[in-house]
DNA sequence: TAACCGTGGGC
DNA sequence: TGCCCAAGGTT
């Protein structure tokens, strides 16, 4: 018989392993945390640290980001990657103010309403801005989960099931949850690492099934990510031309950045569709006014 | 459901 | 060096 629990133990750790980050400091807005958590999917912490830094400076509020150009928001967001995402929140700052009054929601149901929130950034938010008792379910947790309860080396591919959800939320105390998930997520993000995991500093190594067992390799088959020549990469460019301009630029600047016709052709449809990026009358290109 | 959507650092 | 992957979301 343990004379501690797994969210004891990996909140001990937490307090004395944990990074100090911006968005976690007791002073953060809802707004500021729902800022973080857009910056934070796919995109490493220390990328991020600074971006937010300088985008809290200049719209501490929702309303004040509602109220520029959305493009103003892609511009700032600089290379953090996926720039959709700066459009969604910038919707979202909108939504926020027309539904909202200006004031980040609590609830789970009206943050999954809001653009580019899935239901790890509403729960994220809802627990870390409002204190709600809700699973946090990110790659870390999932992974975290999988490994000392399951035994598994990771996580299942897709969404979470109903019943990793409860199981997850049964591991949550009745108390002080919030933090519980925070530590869980530091666990999974600085020792419960998907590559090279450093054991021998975990705090739940002796209550790890996925230890025990050896630590066995994943055996399904991972997603290839090939990335040069691809849309991706050649929307990164066009796009990456117009940040860097202060206005307009024409078409021979975004030709000369990507040699292939057509595919430049597609990229730049695809981010016209997207609202990344806007067609003047005369010929030239801009970020969305 | 699986494909698509950026970027850069670590091993 | 190339591959892996990092607090996901949308269609």
């Amino acid at each position: 018989m343990r004379s501690s629990t797994f969210a004891q133990e990996v909140t001990q750790w937490y307090a004395v392993a944990a990074r100090e980050l911006p968005w976690r400091d007791g002073a953060t807005t809802p707004w500021g945390v729902l800022v973080s958590e857009a910056m934070l999917q796919q995109t490493p912490v220390a990328r991020v640290l600074p971006v937010w830094e300088t985008w809290m400076a200049r719209w501490p509020t929702a309303a004040m980001l509602a109220a520029q150009a959305p493009g103003e928001a892609v511009r700032a967001w600089g290379r953090l990657g996926y720039p959709r995402r700066a459009l969604r929140l910038h919707r979202s700052a909108v939504a926020i103010v027309e539904r909202h009054d200006g004031e980040v929601p609590a609830s789970i149901e009206d943050l999954r309403a809001l653009p580019g929130v899935g239901d790890y950034t509403a729960a994220a938010v809802a627990a870390f801005a409002f204190g709600v008792r809700v699973p946090v379910l990110d790659t870390n947790v999932r992974r975290v989960h999988a490994r000392v309860f399951d035994g598994e080396p990771d996580a299942t591919n897709g969404a979470p099931t109903v019943r990793e959800r409860a199981a997850a939320l049964d591991r949550l105390p009745l108390v002080d949850a919030p933090k519980v998930s925070i530590a869980v997520m530091e666990l999974g993000a600085l020792v419960c690492t998907s590559r090279a995991p450093r054991c021998e500093a975990c705090p739940v190594a002796p209550r790890c099934g996925w230890l025990a067992a050896g630590r066995p390799a994943p055996t399904g088959a991972r997603r290839s990510q090939t990335y040069a020549g691809t849309d991706r990469q050649a929307r990164g460019r066009l796009l990456a031309v117009l940040r860097d301009s202060p206005d307009p630029v024409d078409r021979h600047a975004l030709d000369v950045v990507w040699a292939d016709d057509p595919q430049r052709a597609r990229a730049l449809d695809g981010l016209v569709a997207d609202g990344l990026v806007e067609p003047l009358a005369d010929g030239r290109y801009r970020l969305p006014a």
